[in-house]
DNA sequence: CTCAAGCCGATTGTATACAGTATGCCGTAT
DNA sequence: ATACGGCATACTGTATACAATCGGCTTGAG
């Protein structure tokens, strides 16, 4: 093996360029939801042959973020039981996650959710709200990499996905982004203090404000 | 529409075919645990192209069945943490989902439920453990059904999936076997008495029974 | 004898070709 | 005017062709 991560860069494969760009089409809403998404012309607007598109749009469908039509794929429109479902799921499988990283976490697992929740805080000082949300997914996904079970983090890491449109226009708001950094302050101070419990409480009532939050404000996708 | 469930029989898409198959194998262990999947040696031995093998793949490989390598694919071995751990993400989930089953469920889904366990128990009085197998998935596939909250629901058939293999081998044993319809029988009473914390105390019960099962006896795919 | 350069085979990634199937439109007949 | 039939169209499903990459092996030189 090459001592550096890669000698040039293989490229990547398209799939998964695909992959990052529908992603964030379905996140910032250039795909729609109740759009029909159809092989061919999503091949075209990317330059790409069907196949990886293809592939894209199956496991897209596998993890629940389309919804499989007789013929096609389509941008799901989420309920305000979808949202509150999903929650109810985060709930359970991200407290068990907080839970695990307390006690497993490195400590360089922690310093760096530390660094990234300075990060976090700096984008929501200078109001980039684009960029809180990106810096947050890198935040969940450090606590996901700090659990050792693997299939918590499969699971964490599906319904995180599912969520992220939701969460997207969650931190539209300087005071829901405020919520959230809050809550994650109290977890990394949580791990830092070694102390599941709190971990567990952290994550829970932070859910349970996103709960009462899109319980209010009909904030279904379609309202 | 037409009014029985299709007119004649469009073909079952050969991925699906090949799904289905390569999820029998690796359960009856045709595919053995350590073992390199390569496309087009699966294409050639199931006479599709590699088209469809491919696809399978990559869902496998989504879904945590299969273990993506350098090159290809590999059956991953289990160890005890890896059941332990799943066991864990099960405790979580099935417990909600019966939860939810029993406040949720038709009464129709219950009769089901209920001729599905009398199905299994006959399976087992005649020791047929493969047949006890395929009704036992029959009859989780139905109570995950009973629940509305759709992402737990994806959420549980993702863990049942991963831990099919392992419930293959368990219920090998009449014991084991035993034990499973003592179980789906009080959930399925629960359900009839529309009480939830029975329902999720059976599953918790379960769950645990089994940990101590997989503790003890390191039952590790390897071992 | 050892080490390096380059070739070869294996295997995936991507593109494209081909077939089958559903769908909607149009024309015609009643 | 409506209903029926047939054709054109728009897709997906599958197969195959082609490119790129990686690993091992061979061969040649020091």
């Amino acid at each position: 093996m090459t001592g550096s991560s890669r000698t040039i860069a293989p490229t990547e494969r398209l799939r998964d360029q695909v992959y990052r760009r529908m992603r964030e089409e379905l996140q910032s809403g250039v795909l729609e939801p109740g759009a029909r998404l159809v092989e061919l012309q999503l091949a075209k607007a990317y330059g790409v042959s069907r196949t990886p598109v293809r592939e894209v749009l199956l496991q897209l469908a596998r993890e629940g973020v389309l919804t499989p039509q007789d013929r096609g794929f389509l941008v799901p429109i989420d309920s305000q039981k979808d949202i509150v479902d999903r929650l109810e799921v985060r709930r359970l499988l991200d407290a068990r996650l907080a839970r695990h990283a307390a006690t497993e976490a490195t400590e360089a697992e922690i310093a760096a959710l530390r660094r990234n929740l300075e990060r976090q805080r700096a984008a929501h000082a200078a109001g980039r709200a684009r960029v809180f949300v990106e810096r947050n997914a890198e935040f969940r996904e450090g606590l996901r990499e700090a659990c050792r079970n693997a299939l918590l983090r499969r699971c964490a890491a599906m319904v995180d996905d599912v969520f992220q449109t939701a969460r997207s226009r969650l931190h539209e708001s300087a005071e829901n982004r405020e919520m959230t950094l809050a809550c994650d302050t109290r977890i990394v101070e949580a791990l830092e203090r070694r102390d599941p419990d709190a971990a567990e409480a952290a994550v829970e009532a932070f859910i349970d404000a996103l709960l009462a939050y899109f319980e209010t404000s009909g904030a279904g996708e379609a309202g």
